[in-house]
DNA sequence: TATTGTTATACTCTATAACTATA
DNA sequence: TATAGTTATAGAGTATAACAATA
């Protein structure tokens, strides 16, 4: 019998309309794609950073802090869609490592600026090696037009009412 | 002060080389991007679903099940990216409620083929039209060209090595 | 010996509500 | 009155290991 999988090939582009009409089919969802790559691309980033004692998660908290933009923690948690109550959590692990500090904003005393230490930055430079290559591996399949194709693609999914 | 969300139009496409080698831009990561987009599509897609008393999860299995291929519970963990384990949970649920069935295959009698029942076929007919419709809203800037572009591009990273 | 489904368990992630200090 | 950060808690999702039945 064919199996699930050997039906994606069929369904992708050319299938008889008759064929696709019958009910709804999960692999030409953009939701359903959506989750299984970021299924993929979570475990190999998860996997790649632990090397450095990093989650996806955290990695994202420590680039953000070392970027230029003296992002708040309200910020970080919009920026990266967690609730402000796990950026406290993300943060205080971060800074007991002495990744990251928090700085008081002068102009508003009830905001934190995160910012990446030294050692922070150092730690990153060498994780962000690891991240981009376990990245490499998810879309090795893709040309370098076609990867800067879906970035842009996503960006306007992600990152809707922004360019 | 510019927000982060300020600097993501900049980096974008024509910013200045030397102002993207500085640090690791978390927000040209694919992986990321991924992330975000699919945090804003799980939640619209579980609002979407709640009302039919489904969320994701619960949707993805019975329209596998409703599909032709007498998928197995292993099938479904591995086209889901889930454990075996907890197919047996979602399954359980579905099947309480009446919405599919476990039918033992001939050929193997360790595996269950999971089948869709007419009811859970009528559920899923006007589950399916709440999905698509919150999809819809997802990726309402892109034009259907782009659509089919971006289903495509996901289809190669989710499933590697099909096509 | 390996695989399917199952049970159990622990950990991570997500979602909410309430509190404090500032604005 | 609203917002930034914090604390607490519960529910959903993820990852592992072990076991019975079957291959």
């Amino acid at each position: 019998m064919m199996s699930i999988f050997g039906r994606l090939v069929l369904m992708s582009n050319d299938a008889p309309e008759a064929s696709r009409a019958v009910e709804p089919e999960l692999s030409d969802d953009i939701s359903f794609l959506l989750a299984r790559a970021n299924a993929l691309s979570l475990a190999a980033g998860n996997s790649a950073l632990s090397t450095h004692g990093l989650r996806v998660r955290s990695y994202s908290v420590l680039a953000l802090a070392a970027g230029r933009s003296r992002t708040s923690q309200r910020e970080l948690a919009e920026f990266l869609r967690l609730d402000p109550s796990q950026v406290v959590a993300l943060v205080d692990e971060l800074q007991v490592r002495g990744l990251i500090r928090r700085e008081p904003d002068p102009a508003d005393r009830r905001a934190n600026v995160v910012i990446a230490t030294d050692d922070g930055r150092a730690v990153l430079a060498v994780a962000a090696a690891s991240a981009r290559s376990a990245e490499r591996a998810l879309h090795v399949g893709l040309s370098a037009a076609e990867r800067v194709q879906l970035t842009e693609l996503l960006r306007r999914i992600a990152f809707p009412g922004v360019g």
